[in-house]
DNA sequence: ATCTTAAGCTGATAAATATCATTTTTTCAA
DNA sequence: TTGAAAAAATGATATTTATCAGCTTAAGAT
């Protein structure tokens, strides 16, 4: 009898510690920053039940290019990074996702499978909300509907902007504006270091260029006074000068 | 009485000539091609009854950058490009747009002004629908905001895809690319050259290179007989070898 | 038809960026 | 702590692309 009970809380442990329940939706903080907001309550209720919650380690992939999505993630806490491998195998960074973003609706909606793969960049806690709850809220719930629209249409405007500045922009520029972007959306910490620390190698795919041309900008950058940093740590020492780099004066 | 009729038939011609009534939506084969065919019977007479046509000539602009949208157009005929202009006065073509192709809508769905401009590369027929049928479709319709949706989400995806072309391809494959772009979209005329005809400048912006670096590959590209042109127009001779080199073998 | 202007083209050169090779530093596990 | 492996840094060089200048051809207006 003893031998089932302790059998059993292993179990529970074991079970809270990889698929946590975090709650419920309803009292989900992190909901009021995406479009789960626009949800009913019957509606949160069902995706509440039916979701699942894990612990993505460092390094960890949530889902890679080309997977079949059966739901979608919803970031509690860590940030994630969604990429494009080319076939020469340079690796594109398209989007960083934290706190309160959904992952991977674009590819429920349509019903394709996924065409980034998202890697965390830090130890995440997500939740997996199955796809029908979200196809299911889809299609009856209209001010649902329009709420992911409406960040849908701010993910597209923001992926042309990063179009004509891969375009018009030097590696130099976009490496000002990467940091600058990095510490709006990200902060810092009590040092003042960008809270999102990255490679250099992550860096260099961010900016779209070559490694060792992402490492030679940022030796230059410390140089010229505009960013400091300890280890992998960034901190931005100079934005105003930053900024006038970034939009050519 | 004479001199009244006559008057009347004026006034009807000019308006016929410049707004000119092209019929009913519900009719419209257009229609087929876009989200306007999830709209419902009494959504589609409404905006029927406030949608205004008009003919844009070559050359002219639809909207630009930074305009504030009082609705969407839907094309008819005829192709635009949507760009944006940096600082510095260089141009980047985003994307082309189509018969049944509804521009605008991202900018009216988020109540924002444009962030692209839409200039017409060739003589156009537009159908303007006023924002108040397509906002008052988007909250009432779950099948027509999904539609929606489903557009933009395939927008999205095109547009990650440019970002990674851009900082992975280098200007000569991009440029091999947007030549089986321009036919797979745009189609040939019974001569076989591309139904798009562009300016060489116009084609740099698309690719995001330099006029002279453009006109460049395209003479290589004659010399090695993967294209061939007469004035403006391009013709592809060698779509084997133009997919390789777009590709990277 | 011709004049004018814009577009297309080409060469020379400069600037930006990638690649390869090597060294230094950091990280992390034994 | 140390030693191996990964990441970062740097130099030398090659490649790609932009810029500037001049020249040619095409197109549109009078």
């Amino acid at each position: 009898m003893i031998y089932v009970r302790f059998s059993f809380f292993r179990s529970w442990y074991f079970y809270t510690r990889y698929f946590r329940v975090m709650g419920r939706c309803e009292n989900c903080i992190i909901r009021q920053f995406n479009s789960l907001r626009a949800m009913g309550n019957e509606e949160l209720k069902a995706v509440s039940e039916s979701k699942t919650s894990r612990k993505i380690g460092k390094g960890e992939a949530l889902f890679g290019e080309g997977e079949k999505l059966n739901g979608v993630y919803c970031v509690r806490s860590g940030i994630s990074k969604l990429s494009k491998l080319s076939v020469n195998g340079k690796e594109q960074v398209v989007k960083f996702a934290g706190k309160g973003e959904v992952l991977g609706q674009r590819s429920v909606i349509v019903g394709e499978s996924s065409n980034l793969s998202a890697v965390a960049l830090s130890d995440m806690e997500v939740c997996f909300i199955p796809k029908e709850g979200i196809v299911n809220a889809l299609h009856k719930n209209p001010n649902f509907t329009m709420e992911v629209l409406r960040h849908m249409a701010h993910d597209l405007k923001e992926a042309d902007d990063v179009i004509v500045n891969m375009s018009q922009k030097t590696v130099k520029q976009r490496l000002a504006e990467a940091f600058l972007y990095l510490r709006n959306n990200f902060g810092e910490d009590k040092d003042g270091f960008l809270t999102l620390t990255l490679s250099r190698e992550d860096m260099a795919n961010v900016v779209g260029t070559a490694t060792e041309s992402a490492i030679r900008f940022i030796s230059e950058f410390k140089r010229d006074g505009l960013i400091r940093s300890s280890g992998k740590r960034i901190g931005i020492v100079n934005e105003k000068k930053l900024r006038e780099l970034a939009t050519g004066f």
